[in-house]
DNA sequence: AGCCACCGTTCCGTTTGCGGAACGATGGTG
DNA sequence: CACCATCGTTCCGCAAACGGAACGGTGGCT
């Protein structure tokens, strides 16, 4: 389930972006930005006066067609009242669903020798999720924050209950699946030696 | 969590802000970065390759002396795979630092019985921090990425290589280290009980 | 020593976000 | 109805953020 990150934390030869025009957080803004105004009940023109940034700037940023210096933003946000975070916390980019997995990327962490993704995983209760094997040396770490999960190697699942750590090798199909008639919260780090690496 | 109610109170007199030249969260934002990128152990130049940014973008950004657009900070943070608010949390309730700790909250799971906190955290060689005992019935997990930690029980503490994970109950005095010349980069989950709950 | 790779800064032409002004649309008032 | 205030969008010249290239400085290698 999990083989490209989402986030653009290619390593290195990511060389011309070919058609990225909006990065993929930043979407939201425009939208946000226009709910919090009316929220605040005033009009563009009136923020615009409030917070000294001219009507176009503030129009298109509202309908997404500009992308805005810092400055604009903590001009905007700061007439708005709220902290510069409410318009840029969408939800931290990475979400994946698989028929009974769904993981929120949270961190990538990446050097010369490996990578490691960190998510955030919810596996709703009744269905199991099978997943493929990964690449040699591939391995996963969960640790269990609520219900009872039993994952790992489909031949030889482990069973984790929360506090609970479990991890495995995952270049063989593995699967996760809630226990019990709770959700499973947890935490699941898998670890992606580089190939040419030395570890 | 980000729904802190923007001014249910009527706007009324918020005149304008008079002629702030740089907003107050804003001047922090080069250093901020600076310190991120070093953390993460690379080089501008490798930054900027990795995020598809001009060199002169990102000096003149660590240097205080651009007003980025929203796009370059997406660009930088997602390079350096960063939540785009750890470049504009003036105090994001996330950063703690330690004499020889520095952490960021990633994700907080808040159920009934119990609390979880995740952090990353990164531990510099050289110095050891030494943290007091927590309540009854905390525990700390703690997965390295790189580098090598001994932390536990001061009485006792463990070794975790990368990739190994180590966990304690946190309810004496306990300590983190680097071993080693390397800082080590690691996630931190605490596990709070909930006094009155079950578990 | 020379050479080379890479560092971070500075220069420069191009691109684009900026505020101000003008625009048509809408609603309230006499 | 005319009049007028305000709405949000669009047009436009200017300032500045952008990426690429060149710069001097530093460390590793032969």
């Amino acid at each position: 389930m999990v083989h490209d990150s989402p986030m653009s934390a290619r390593p290195a030869t990511a060389r011309s972006s070919p058609p990225p025009a909006l990065e993929p957080g930043a979407e939201g803004v425009g939208p946000r930005l226009r709910h919090l105004r009316e929220q605040a009940g005033i009009s563009l023109s009136e923020l615009a006066r409030r917070a000294n940034v001219g009507k176009a700037t503030l129009s298109g940023l509202e309908n997404g067609t500009r992308n805005p210096t810092l400055d604009t933003l903590w001009s905007v946000t700061a007439a708005l009242g709220v902290p510069i975070t409410a318009l840029l916390a969408g939800r931290p980019a990475g979400v994946m669903r698989g028929t009974a997995v769904e993981a929120t990327l949270l961190q990538v962490f990446d050097d010369d020798t490996v990578t490691y993704e960190l998510y955030r995983m919810v596996v709703p209760p009744g269905a199991a999720q099978h997943s493929p094997a990964h690449h040699a040396g591939v391995t996963e770490h969960i640790t269990v924050f609520d219900g009872v999960l039993r994952a790992g190697p489909a031949g030889a699942p482990l069973t984790a209950h929360p506090g609970e750590h479990i991890s495995w090798r995952s270049d063989v199909p593995h699967l996760y699946e809630a226990v019990g008639d709770h959700p499973v919260h947890a935490s699941l780090l898998i670890r992606y030696p580089r190939p040419g690496g030395a570890a």
